[in-house]
RNA sequence: CGGGGCGUGGCUCAGCUUGGUAGAGCGUUGCGUUCGGGACGCAAAGGUCGGAGGUUCAAAUCCUCUCGCCCCGACCA
């Protein structure tokens, strides 16, 4: 059920890839007019050693993923192709919500101005962000629209529910019997964003956010911890993006939160994103908003709270962490359409025969739990069709000719193939019989190479740093790498190293997840440190 | 929110300096030939030049304001 086709462990076809970072992109044979007429149209995603963040906004075109709604600032169109994503991201993740004892629930959209204000913290945080809602109604003077009624008190478009489902926690919970409480809301929520980039960072995006309420401290904080792990294995196992966990340090906690935990994931270009958290909020939310419990003792207590939550900013990182110079790449696990046909003719008795044929596979390897998309479109060669789909992140593709159904066989082409002699992506034969087993296997070697790939880019561009020189030099220009370094504990310090390199903490991590805790000092200030911990420039 | 860049058919852009009433390539539509890695020929459609004011006989072009996008900062999923 976790994913859409078969497992069939075992040994890759392919056994080890060879290019872990280049692109497969190289052997594509110049086009013929390229030599007299200008070949513009030809660039149309931007190599991304020319330049990431256009190439990021060329795959996001070229794919089909979203585009800037334009009349409406910072916000996203999220077109098909990147909501089948997000839905396959949603699906997967509410599953393990489910599965964690949490239920799903929706709160409103505006909150009262006045809860904002209740918990000092939170209200500095997101001031800033808020968008706010003033007036009821609208009035026409000789065509002119205007506002009508204003409200006495205006609402914030909620910027996170931490607030307003304190107000509702309030009123349904009264007795430690009512705890644990765990809920989960899918939603939109909208910050003012100044600069946005899609998916990244958008004035509205969609998300999820649990909120849960506990009898002690110690269920909250492995609540937190459960979650943050529920995160670890979706982003490694359905988005095969490896992920660093830890704490964030006092300046990049939540606002609201006594502690922010985080998974942070690498991008190509070395920068750091952050794919999800999980707050504890200590009593802080239970105080501002009264929600308190009788405990078994028969004495009223402040509950303790929990909040976590991944956006859509998730295609961005499975974009950035997969993603080559043809396109998106997509692992088979958040695959919209795990394997594209393309039927291949020459005459029309062919065409109706081969098609005839791709439809029929279609149907089985449906049947086999794969889903399937046959591109018998007859205004386009299938060279075309290759290309369009690759730009799309589809991790199969089957070519289906005549000399295929004589030898009741097809050609497969992985997204991602390792080249031959000639230097071209190699293609692999496959029986007809059986396919829908062997491409499973075939989809779960893809997934598997892409997070090796990944966790292999992630090491190679990984160090630990001991002097200052080496650090600045690390993070130069526009350079960046995971770096693990001994930092003093102190805000100051930290606020110091950002100025001069822009590089900031992206967590302390938890044991198990960076080097092991050794005693040392301080890259920037020389000042005792306890453990190293993870630098980076950031999304 | 500061600094810089840019808005011209679906996409990429030319035209703007030296105002004269809109072009190219790709894409799209139709027909024909093609079809195992980005096809070709012929025909056709498609733009109040981001928006609003202003200057002028005349504005894509000059001036003012405004909206949006991109990049760099500051601020944040």
């Amino acid at each position: 059920m976790v994913s859409g086709f078969r497992s069939y462990p075992g040994p890759g076809t392919f056994g080890i890839f060879r290019e872990l970072e280049g692109s497969s992109a190289r052997w594509r044979r110049p086009r013929a007019s390229s030599t007299v007429a200008a070949p513009m149209a030809e660039a149309r995603i931007t190599p991304r050693s020319q330049d990431y963040a256009q190439w990021y906004q060329d795959v996001i075109r070229e794919a089909g993923l979203a585009e800037a709604a334009e009349v409406v600032r910072g916000c996203m169109v999220i077109k098909p192709h990147g909501y089948a994503i997000w839905e396959k991201m949603q699906a997967d993740l509410d599953r393990r919500f489910k599965a964690t004892g949490h239920e799903n629930a929706y709160f409103p959209l505006l909150i009262p101005l006045s809860f904002l204000a209740k918990e000092a913290a939170h209200v500095e945080g997101f001031a800033m962000e808020c968008a706010v809602v003033t007036h009821s109604g609208l009035k026409s003077v000789d065509g002119v629209l205007s506002l009508k009624n204003e409200l006495e008190e205006p609402y914030v478009v909620r910027p996170t529910s931490e607030t307003i489902i304190g107000h509702f926690f309030a009123k349904w919970i009264d007795s430690y019997r009512d705890l644990p409480l765990l809920i989960n809301q899918w939603a939109n929520v909208m910050r003012w964003e100044l600069r946005t980039r899609l998916f990244l960072r958008t004035g509205e995006f969609l998300w999820q956010e649990g909120h849960t309420a506990h009898a002690t401290h110690e269920e909250a904080k492995e609540e937190v911890r459960r979650m943050l792990d529920v995160y670890r294995a979706f982003s490694e196992e359905i988005m095969a993006v490896p992920v660093i966990q830890g704490v964030k340090t006092d300046n990049e906690r939540f606002a609201g939160a006594v502690e922010t935990f985080c998974i942070e994931a690498m991008m190509q270009d070395g920068k750091a994103l952050q794919a999800g958290t999980s707050h504890d909020l200590g009593q802080n939310f239970g105080k501002a908003f009264n929600v308190t419990f009788q405990s078994e003792k028969g004495e009223r207590e402040f509950v303790w709270q929990t909040s976590w939550g991944v956006s859509t900013r998730l295609v961005g990182a499975v974009m950035m962490a997969h993603g080559d110079d043809d396109g998106l790449v997509l692992p088979p696990k958040l695959a919209p359409i795990h394997v594209v046909i393309v039927p291949i003719w020459k005459s029309d008795a062919e065409k109706a025969e081969v098609c005839a044929a791709a439809h029929k596979l279609a149907a089985e390897l449906r049947d086999d739990g794969l889903s399937v998309k046959v591109d018998d479109r007859d205004n386009m060669r299938p060279g075309e069709k290759y290309y369009q789909w690759e730009r799309k992140g589809v991790p199969v593709r089957i070519e289906l000719g005549p000399r295929d159904l004589a030898s009741q066989s097809v050609m497969i082409k992985r997204r991602i193939a390792p080249l031959d002699a000639n230097g071209k992506p190699m293609k692999e034969k496959l029986a007809m019989d059986g396919l829908g087993v062997a491409l499973g296997k075939v989809l779960d070697e893809f997934q598997k190479f892409l997070f090796e790939r990944a966790l292999a880019f992630r090491e190679a561009n990984t160090v630990s740093v001991d002097s200052w020189a080496q650090f600045e030099q690390v993070f130069a220009g526009e350079g960046s790498k995971f770096v693990w370094a001994h930092w003093d504990g102190t805000a100051a310090t930290e606020k110091a190293i950002k100025d001069a390199t822009r590089a900031t903490i992206r967590c302390i991590p938890h044991p198990g997840h960076g080097p092991k805790a050794e005693s040392g000092v301080c890259v920037k200030s020389g000042q005792p440190s306890r453990q190293r911990v993870l630098f980076s420039k950031s999304y």
